[in-house]
DNA sequence: GTCTATAGTGGGATAGAC
DNA sequence: GTCTATCCCACTATAGAC
């Protein structure tokens, strides 16, 4: 969330507010929905609504919002079965895409936005720094349990953030029926990525891992 | 560029426009500058401008036209004195940075367009724009002269050229002084991927390799 | 702090005459 | 190909109610 808590009943208002704009986006589009639309519906003054959402992008944020929540909860039935890094990783990517797919027609606008860097809606931007944060605690949760070299246990939820984040830029661009596509790249992905994990073990790659670590720590913004 | 030739006297106005938009982005920044003032600047009507471009963020593509051709011709000022791959690729890479610096301001409103799915210029669409298909052949010629295992030469071209897109996204959202930032990632990720490479000489990850290449084709739009 | 109502402004985009 | 006139809508401003 952006704002801070608020009464009960701002919070309701909110929700309201946020429930029915992506009701209108589903139905409408990002484009062909407007804020006098949503204020309307969601019974609101137009003033209203955006006391409570400084843009019409912003409203956006509520929606990554949401669906970093409902990912996290599916995610988390998925970890609670799961022991294999394979599985765990495989599941929890595959959920994000489950959770995803009912908006897959307008994500496109606000992915547009999203790769912005000025906009509060880029995913390394400052204002979605919290949803950023808890994703990238949730790949740390993937790891739990599982056997990972501690010379990059540290870096990899980070790196598993960013590989998730270049599935869902694969997704946003896949027009393949049921983004059929997007699931295949999982299914053969995240072998590979478990593969390169468990190489980082091998004393003879040590300089090499050394050397990309380094160059994440200089890199990093 | 988009629309077809049309008569000199046109050519010449949707040039204008253009130049007079640049100059006016790079002042402005391009939310700071408007179409009623790149209009009137160009001297020519509102209306006018837009019968040339159908949108603000059409007018961008003709910045990435013109960068493109830059572009190429100061890459091939490098492959005509360099023979080592790892010397072509990264002054190649480079010299988009060099080419790109003035317009790194409102360079992210161009990426922004590049991103959405819905634009014929998505770098991942499957309809491949001519810049596209120039810019993947130009890390083909990065290749020319080098000794690279005949098993993956086919697919560098446009591996390389994904390495690329991932330095520009990365530059884009680089805030540090002179994008000093983007250069140390040059730097340190060029070596790396050229080990990379001659690494898929070795009988040993040929299945890897094979896994890949799979990957590849299957997941390929 | 939450909300309404209303009256703007600015700028992207379009229609249709010439 | 060029214009003028107009539309639409995100967003702002303001003044006040509870």
């Amino acid at each position: 969330m952006i704002t801070s808590a608020g009464s009960a009943r701002g919070q309701e208002t909110r929700q309201r507010i946020v429930d029915v704009a992506l009701e209108l986006f589903r139905e409408h589009g990002y484009d062909g929905t407007t804020m006098r639309a949503i204020a309307k519906e969601a019974r609101v003054s137009l003033g209203n609504a955006y006391y409570y959402f400084a843009s019409k992008d912003d409203l956006v944020l509520g929606f990554y919002d949401q669906l970093q929540t409902a990912h996290e909860s599916l995610a988390e039935t998925v970890l609670a079965q799961e022991t294999e890094l394979e599985a765990r990783l495989r599941g929890v990517v595959r959920a994000w895409v489950d959770e995803a797919e009912p908006y897959k027609d307008f994500a496109g606008k606000f992915f547009r936005n999203a790769s912005d860097p000025s906009s509060p809606l880029s995913p390394f931007s400052k204002e979605s720094s919290p949803v950023r944060d808890s994703a990238i605690a949730l790949y740390g949760r993937v790891l739990d349990g599982t056997k990972v070299s501690p010379l990059v246990k540290d870096d990899l939820p980070e790196l598993l953030w960013l590989y998730a984040m270049g599935i869902v830029l694969y997704w946003v661009h896949d027009a393949s029926p049921r983004t059929a596509k997007t699931y295949t790249l999982i299914e053969r992905s995240v072998p590979l990525v478990v593969k390169l994990v468990n190489l980082s073990r091998y004393r003879l790659l040590r300089s090499a891992v050394e050397d990309v670590k380094r160059l994440l720590t200089d890199v990093k913004q």
